[in-house]
DNA sequence: TATTGTTATACTCTATAACTATA
DNA sequence: TATAGTTATAGAGTATAACAATA
């Protein structure tokens, strides 16, 4: 008979405690990469999706990465001032700015892209390329039911 | 040969993005779940910890769940006010509060414990016990490596 | 009248500094 | 001199409301 108490007040035991602390260190291992290319994650997002595809619109690349437009006026600030993107209104609806890299942040974009994906793999070593990838379909499963 | 790009810029491809917002996810149920019985998140870890184990200094609890002393006074503040918990001064060293749940706030840990569990079932039960175990142990892997 | 970008403002969360009372 | 609790304050991050330009 065990005199351990079936449940324990360690908060390291809960999904949720998991969940935020791996979130947290990923994110610090994620910005400490990025940051010698002067971006932050949510910018690296930013310049992620104009990158990819088309010119879009200040609301369009909002959306997609989920933030208000509000938000995304500093952000993009910050990325015009240091010549990472440019935004000029769009001809066929002057309401709209086109948003676009730059040459010099299509480089930065590549360079900060690399070292990302180093500490993303720096951050599962751990974990062998098994787990990984089950952990993946399991957060993708986790977030469509 | 395929047209398709070899990475894209939809950021639910990232593991910062699933980790990120599979926390969210969790954490809405169970804030949700916890709702009913006027605690959030954070005070149900300090009903947690306060319910296993001996009476603690106000410093100690913030020290297990990871918080600022500081903040520790508002949470605190918060759960005297409606009677889950009670502050003493410790006679053995009157710079300290005791902290301890009242019987009012032992029975609405105990409720909220169960609902709390029934929305962390609920969170993962589209992925299996297998799944949600091997998800535990990975997380706790990344978190120590 | 609705939409896009912008600005100003407010709100949440948390940490830092300073104060008090005790040791 | 150091520690526990408290208070006031400041900072980061984000959302809401209002406004200008355009459709």
């Amino acid at each position: 008979m065990s005199t351990e108490p079936r449940t324990t007040s360690d908060p390291r035991e809960l999904l949720g405690y998991l969940l935020k602390h791996a979130t947290a260190k990923l994110m610090a291992k994620t910005d400490e990469a990025l940051a010698p290319f002067g971006v932050d994650g949510k910018e690296f997002g930013a310049l992620r999706v104009l990158a990819h595809g088309e010119p879009q619109s200040q609301l369009q690349v909002a959306r997609t990465l989920g933030v208000d437009r509000t938000t995304m006026v500093a952000l993009l600030d910050a990325l015009e001032r240091r010549g990472t993107v440019t935004r000029r209104p769009d001809p066929a609806d002057r309401r709209r700015n086109v948003v676009e890299l730059t040459d010099a942040g299509r480089q930065t974009y590549r360079d900060a892209s690399a070292a990302f994906a180093a500490a993303e793999a720096e951050f599962l070593e751990g974990v062998g390329p098994r787990a990984a990838a089950q952990l993946s379909r399991t957060l993708r499963a986790l977030l469509d039911g």
